[in-house]
DNA sequence: TTATGCCTCCCTGTTTTCAGGGAGTGCAAT
DNA sequence: ATTGCACTCCCTGAAAACAGGGAGGCATAA
């Protein structure tokens, strides 16, 4: 018999919470020992080290701290746990900024009860783990990629252009944020957040911030 | 003992609608028949009559018709649901406008789960429901105004909050254009614009262009 | 190794937005 | 007939956004 899975999980919705409960309690080998409802609610648990936890389910939108913010938080430290997201984006890009900062497993909230009980346990075992939808956009991604040298639709040649600093600059911009705030959050100078801007407005060829903004809203950016 | 409450969930995250079904199931006067996870399916599954149900549980937030449009939707047909809100908005207009297209409660996703058994056992006996913080907004908004005028339905709550100028003036916004443009579009100086702008921003309670825009693209303004 | 792309930061300068006022007109309702 | 509201316009001043450069560090790929 196998070690049980502590699971810590944090989003803005207590409904949502206790959904992943409800799933989780199917499984006897996963326990739900603590939640958070808000960022700085998980980082506080964490340094806390009350209710330790193998996986930490991770809502991005959540508040005081978003995701993004939760896991660079915890990237540095020992001890921390797994962490699956479970997000109501699906844009790859996303996904490949998790990774980057050293998430396990990504799901979307579509199908996350399908998919989370298979992704606590491969995430303890040290494997990756992505929903089904997150899969499919992974490889076509890679396929594109692939056939990128020559000619590609010139729409989607634009949302291949912009790199993971300017989209989450594009984020905390729709999320009202100026230009001062954004730098204070990411701990970079004004200057360089109005670099991003720059380049965000040319990029996608919009004259300003609205256009930056109504972009995000269509390509699901956010 | 009383008769059973059959009930219909709608929300467009499966792992929301699991935490609604569990937390329901805690009580055994109640039981969840069906779910739809876009707004077609609740019109598809009222107009086949199947799984009769007493009460509609419905999230605004769901693709293809979304809460508004499936409230009017039911608003003229026999024997339909009482309808329960639930929302990540707590946006006191909103509630207007559902409360005015005849819904009969409403609940954010943050405390939901305390209040949806409580709110379905209110409206099946024809009382209305509101979460706590829903509540708190509605004093609010009655200590501070006198009373709603005498209210023969408007299309939208935003006829009640904006002028028509102003939502003139806003959807040129969203579409990127800035002050002396929309000065020029509508042959007005470029401080009357300015005044307008001004409106919105205290208005709608938001702090810049991005703002204003996120709002129009929210509810669904543009 | 060189080249490329990303991220970072700075400069100069202009335009636009935001904040806080005031103020006159016309219209509509009580 | 006065009150309220929408629409118009103006002022001052501060803050932010935008435009168009340069430039260094760093990692990765050719």
């Amino acid at each position: 018999m196998s070690k049980k899975i502590y699971v810590h999980v944090a989003d803005d919705h207590k409904i949502v919470i206790e959904g992943i409960i409800a799933v989780i309690n199917t499984d006897d080998d996963i326990e739900v020992v603590d939640y958070s409802l808000t960022g700085t609610q998980v980082t506080k648990w964490f340094d806390n080290r009350k209710n330790k936890a193998d996986v930490l389910v991770l809502d991005i939108n959540i508040p005081e701290l978003d995701g993004f913010e939760v896991v660079k938080h915890l990237r540095k430290k020992v001890n921390k746990p797994k962490i699956i997201i479970v997000s109501s984006y699906n844009d790859i890009r996303i996904v490949e900024e998790m990774l980057k900062l050293g998430c396990s497993g990504y799901i979307t909230k579509n199908n996350a009860g399908a998919h989370i009980i298979n992704a606590i346990k491969a995430v303890v075992q040290g494997e990756q783990y992505f929903s089904s939808d997150v899969q499919k956009d992974m490889l076509q991604k890679y396929v594109n990629k692939k056939e990128v040298p020559h000619g590609d639709a010139p729409e989607s040649f634009l949302m291949e252009t912009l790199t993971n600093r300017e989209i989450e600059v594009l984020r905390l911009i729709t999320q009202e944020h100026n230009t001062p705030e954004i730098a204070d959050k990411l701990n970079v100078s004004v200057s360089t957040i109005e670099t991003h801007r720059k380049s965000l407005l040319k990029k996608l060829k919009v004259k300003n911030a609205v256009g930056l903004a109504m972009y995000a809203i269509k390509y699901k950016i956010i």
